[in-house]
DNA sequence: AAAGTCGCAACCGTAAGTGTTGCGAATAAT
DNA sequence: ATTATTCGCAACACTTACGGTTGCGACTTT
């Protein structure tokens, strides 16, 4: 797959069970997404930790959704997989004065507004809204 | 410096160069911005050719705004560069099925929308509007 | 008891990006 | 003209991020 496909991963994913309930394994998954059920466990495990998605153990297990798919906006999505696709992971400052670190400053706030424009925006569509109409009968 | 840095890099040189219209180089640019003058260069090359700026070479050259910071908007520095924070770069497609298909594809316009999303965003802000009011004076 | 499934850790390979060096081209200053 | 300065560009090394893969243990249903 190509990089930073985590996002587009989770979306077909979660579309792809809100299309109907039925428990699906990560092997099924990984097959119809077009990658590995190691990376799609990688993916749905975070989505777990933020109780959007559930999984079960042992025969007959695999994953569902935690709640409605009208109930999980982009934005639960987002934040579940800690993406920061806009805003600058900060480090270290090497401020030579200070009129280059305010103007640093003043760049870094902007970015962080940024991703927060872009969260707000994903928190007005939900799961729902992308699965759709239809209702999916692959199995095989 | 950090990954993909580019354009925070971008803004803040060009939020820079919005305090006085002197010219300068990119050694100077780089120990301000704590990186190398090439990847100064390379950066500021793109917006060379999106006529953002303009760069004079021998004794007394370096770079300066082409136009008045008020006129530069952060779109204009992102489409420059090149860059695609949101959106998927498609190169292959699997589809398995039809239904599939149906479902990459929605992903693929959400993923889209928000891009344009963010740049419509960013057309709203001027470089003039993040250099801010004080006039720099750090030469040395 | 057996089989299926997730959970997790470790590792490899690839890709992207920054940092660095070197050299050529252009141009201003002398 | 000569020289010094600066960009332009290509090539390379180094690092980091990420997807992909394997292996094994834990759990749970049948």
């Amino acid at each position: 797959m190509k990089r930073n496909s985590r996002l587009a991963l989770a979306l077909h994913t979660l579309a792809h069970m809100a299309a109907n309930d039925r428990v699906r394994t990560s092997t099924y998954i990984a097959e119809h997404a077009g990658t590995n059920p190691v990376v799609v466990r990688r993916v749905l495990g975070k989505l777990r930790e933020a109780g959007l998605v559930i999984s079960v153990k042992g025969p007959s297990g695999g994953w569902r959704l935690a709640r409605d798919s009208s109930q999980i906006t982009l934005a639960d999505i987002y934040l579940a997989l800690g993406e920061s696709l806009v805003a600058a992971e900060v480090a270290d400052d090497t401020p030579s004065c200070s009129i280059e670190n305010a103007l640093h400053q003043r760049v870094t706030n902007i970015m962080d507004t940024l991703e927060q424009n872009l969260i707000e925006r994903l928190a007005k569509t939900t799961i729902a809204e992308i699965q759709g109409v239809e209702k999916d009968e692959s199995s095989a």
